[in-house]
DNA sequence: GGCTCTCGGGG
DNA sequence: GTGTACGAGAGCC
């Protein structure tokens, strides 16, 4: 048996497919797939010669095929299966082949050669593979299992629990001077901290650096050690020794996509070092960079890197997604930090301690992070047949198309191609009447119940049949919600006039009924299983059930996806129509049978409260209001968040304060860089006042101190600066924005123009023309005694981070800017 | 109002 | 690697 992690293929020779993992007994082993051919489809006119596609170098086969049409139940399409050598003929041939006269399209050229295989052989990159029995032999010093492909199809296969697999984390430290970024000024690796667990419960914590004593302390209970090497070069080789000796399965990181790996691997490179021996085996592709994407993409070669800022950008709810954010949302931990001048100094004074610490803490709570966050990785790796590096770096609508690629092959469906670029912004032009919002009953509430449909799309799908070759089908009459005699039995979505066919099951409620029901089988097995007794078994479960919820979820977001192969605006459409029925519905049901009153809702949420009742009496409501609404409808609602007091300052922004102390915000944020510090925290300060305190007049102090602060000139520059990156060089800019204005004042003032890359941190000064005339760097503006301009913070910066909150509140413009003293009363605005 | 540019995480 | 995110917000023109 083997714990697959990873899947590459041969570039020498036949290209084998190659997945690379763990055998039970704890070897690292891999499972060679010989003889599985890359191919595309061609679709032609009718009379057209397949010799001359025969005939193409590079191609080796051709087959007639039928496969189902991708936009109808019942057609099929005849096609040409093109068989090649090597996946890298496929671009050039299938230009090649477009041009052909009677070539009409060229389908599924598209899919990167190890996902075509584990789609199509049915071997998933991440899971446990049955693979005794099959020939055995070495490939690259591992011992190997080699299978044909008619042999690989017929392996039997499961997802696994990651707590079976060496897992590893690790983060590096650096000197960067401040003002500049790490792609250009490569400065040396201070340390690397590094963290392990073993399937049998072994840990491990390792500090690496080339300055300071050797010294142990503990980490979160776990012992850790200080290795001191001679040399940044010694401290690199140590690393690698140490990481080849532990030889992870799963290496976490924290953003080791843009920076640890590439930042490691140009590090190595400088100093003539070779970090191909991280690899698995160890070889030339040993950390590979993939630097020409939009957001790149590092990995390790046979190791699985997961880069956790993925998977805590997708699966929690965050102001920000800092390392330290997520740590103290999972894991309810308060991680030591360090400022980036704090590094510096540290380590050029020599105060060394509080930096081990700080980079042994960072790779042991991303390694816990890891625990909690990456099984589900697992299991939607598991479900898209995608390599786990991929699937964790995908939205969910990547991985809703790539579960559907897989489905679509086994059952005979003809993909769609990727849009074009032009259909592709036509696509995004293209406008339909999404979920409904309802009008936020603006201001301070308190009591509120936050219920939502966790699966109401899903269901909508499903119940309705909604599915890109069910739309407008030749074979069912045209019933409307009016007409028929149970108005969820009706082909025509409501009010958009859509029909969809309600004899033969389509492919996407196929695909998602399939989802729910694995979930529903998963979440019964959960209950037989006692959370004290088994808490591993139970978790795994739970995640398990998780996954195939999220996946389910992602298909009406899916169909209305722009890039979509499957792209289907009158499907999403019809999902949106429903949906506003359904919710309209369970509104009328909660204001007309419980007395509950809808202070706000949004798609699939509705929050509630009950006037002239408390908490737990609210509560209470909701929740036999939930029951009988889950046993009426085709739906399922469930309640969300409960909130001691909630402000709604328009339609999508709001904050609220939970009965778990927890300050929840929409469309408020003010956390970009590009936004100065005095504001963000006058924002964080005005919140905390309204919300945990429930003193709005506090808030407003706040506002009015902060403003009086300004207007005397006692604000340092430091709270004004707002920073900004380069992406060109000054000259180069056609529109020159702030940043590029303050940057080329830069320049001037040091004599060298600053390179693409460099952060530039300016303040706004006071004088003539427009705010770009105004930016002058922070040293700058100092330096000749700049005085900053008063009026664009206040008009610019602070008013738009408090206005709207303020005004949801009452107060008028007059108030908040401290011009008027007459204030309404809280009481006119609880409601 | 359209176009251009930047944000995110990491040090 | 059979490839090239994304959606929002600010300021310029």
């Amino acid at each position: 048996m083997l714990r697959s992690v990873w899947v590459d293929y041969s570039r020498k020779g036949s290209p084998d497919v190659v997945f690379v993992g763990r055998r039970r007994d704890g070897e690292p082993a891999a499972l060679v797939v010989k003889g599985f051919r890359p191919y595309f489809y061609v679709e032609a006119e009718e009379g057209f010669d397949p010799d001359r596609l025969e005939g193409l170098s590079g191609v080796v086969e051709v087959r007639e095929v039928e496969r189902r049409h991708p936009y109808s139940v019942e057609e099929r399409v005849s096609l040409y299966q093109v068989l090649v050598t090597y996946p890298k003929v496929v671009p050039r041939l299938r230009e090649r082949v477009k041009e052909l006269d009677g070539v009409r399209e060229v389908y599924e050229a598209d899919i990167p050669f190890v996902r075509r295989a584990a789609i199509d052989l049915n071997v998933p990159p991440a899971s446990e593979i049955d693979v005794d029995g099959l020939r055995e032999g070495s490939w690259s010093g591992l011992p190997a299992y080699f299978a044909d492909a008619e042999e690989a199809r017929e392996l039997e296969h499961r997802p696994y629990p990651l707590d079976e697999l060496v897992v590893a984390s690790f983060d590096i430290e650096v000197l960067a001077e401040p003002g500049t970024t790490t792609e250009g000024s490569a400065g040396p690796v201070i340390a690397i901290s590094f963290a392990y667990r073993t399937p049998d419960g072994e840990r491990g914590n390792y500090v690496f650096t080339w300055k300071g004593e050797e010294a142990e302390f503990t980490v979160d209970g776990v012992e850790t050690e200080v290795v001191v090497c001679e040399s940044e070069a010694a401290m690199l080789r140590e690393f690698v020794e140490r990481f080849r000796r532990v030889d992870p399965d799963v290496v976490f990181t924290y953003n080791g996509d843009e920076f640890d790996l590439p930042y490691l691997k140009r590090r190595a490179d400088r100093l003539g070092l070779d970090v191909g021996r991280l690899a698995r085996p160890p070889g030339k592709r040993g950390v590979i960079i993939k630097p020409g994407a939009a957001r790149r993409a590092s990995d390790i070669f046979g190791r699985a890197h997961v880069d956790l800022y993925h998977t805590a950008q997708k699966n929690l709810k965050l102001e920000r997604f800092t390392l330290e954010e997520a740590v103290r949302d999972v894991l309810g931990v308060e991680k030591e930090e360090l400022e980036l001048a704090e590094i510096n100094e540290a380590w050029k004074r020599g105060d060394l301690e509080r930096l081990f610490r700080y980079s042994a803490e960072d790779a042991h709570y991303t390694l816990e992070l890891g625990l909690e966050l990456a099984q589900v990785e697992l299991e939607l790796s598991y479900l898209t047949r995608l390599p786990l590096p991929d699937a964790v770096r995908f939205s969910f609508g990547q991985l809703a198309e790539w579960r559907a690629l897989y489905r679509a092959h086994h059952e005979g469906i003809l993909a769609p191609n990727k849009p074009s670029r032009d259909e592709y912004e036509r696509r995004r032009r293209e406008e339909y009447k999404g979920a409904i919002v309802f009008e936020p009953k603006i201001g301070l509430h308190e009591h509120v119940v936050c219920v939502d449909f966790a699966s109401l799309y899903p269901n909508v799908m499903v119940h309705h049949n909604i599915s890109p070759d069910t739309f407008d089908c030749d074979c069912c009459p045209e019933v409307t919600v009016e007409e028929a005699d149970d108005p969820t039995e009706a082909t025509v979505a409501p009010g958009v006039g859509h029909k969809f066919c309600r004899r033969r099951e389509g492919f996407f409620p196929r695909l998602v009924k399939r989802l729910i029901e694995r979930r529903r089988e998963y979440k019964a097995r959960l209950r037989e299983v006692d959370p004290d007794e088994e808490p591993e078994r139970y978790r795994l479960l739970d995640v398990r059930q998780q996954a195939y919820k999220v996946l389910a979820n992602s298909y009406y977001g899916y169909m209305g996806w722009a890039n979509a192969r499957w792209y289907c605006r009158e499907c999403a459409e019809s999902v949106t129509a429903w949906g506003r029925y359904y919710i309209r519905e369970v509104r009328r049901i909660a204001e007309e049978e419980y007395g509950l009153r809808v202070v706000y809702g949004d798609t699939d949420s509705l929050f509630l409260k009950l006037p002239g009742a408390d908490l737990s009496e609210t509560i209470d409501r909701v929740k036999e209001f939930l029951e009988d609404v889950n046993r009426r409808l085709p739906v399922e609602l469930e309640l969300e968040d409960v909130y001691e007091r909630i402000l709604f300052v328009t339609k999508k922004k709001y904050a609220g304060y939970t009965t778990d102390g927890k300050i929840v915000t929409k469309g408020l944020e003010a956390v970009r860089r590009d936004w100065a510090p005095i504001a963000r925290e006058t924002q964080r300060r005005v919140l905390e006042r309204i919300l945990k305190d429930n003193d709005p007049d506090a808030a407003l102090k706040e506002i009015h101190r902060v403003l009086e602060r300004l207007r005397s000139g006692e604000v340092d520059l430091d709270e004004l600066a707002v920073t900004s990156q380069l992406t060109k060089k000054p000259s180069e800019y056609v529109q020159k924005g702030p940043h590029v204005r303050a940057a080329q004042r830069l320049a001037r003032y040091l004599g060298t123009e600053p390179e693409p890359g460099t952060i530039v941190r300016y303040v706004i000064v006071r004088g003539p023309g427009s705010v770009s005339d105004k930016a002058y760097p922070v040293e700058l503006a100092r330096e000749e005694g700049k005085e900053p301009d008063i009026d664009y913070y206040i008009e610019h910066q602070i008013l738009p981070a408090v206005e709207r909150i303020m005004k949801a509140l009452g107060y008028s413009r007059g108030q908040i800017v401290g011009e008027s003293t007459a204030q309404k009363t809280l009481d006119q605005f609880l409601g």
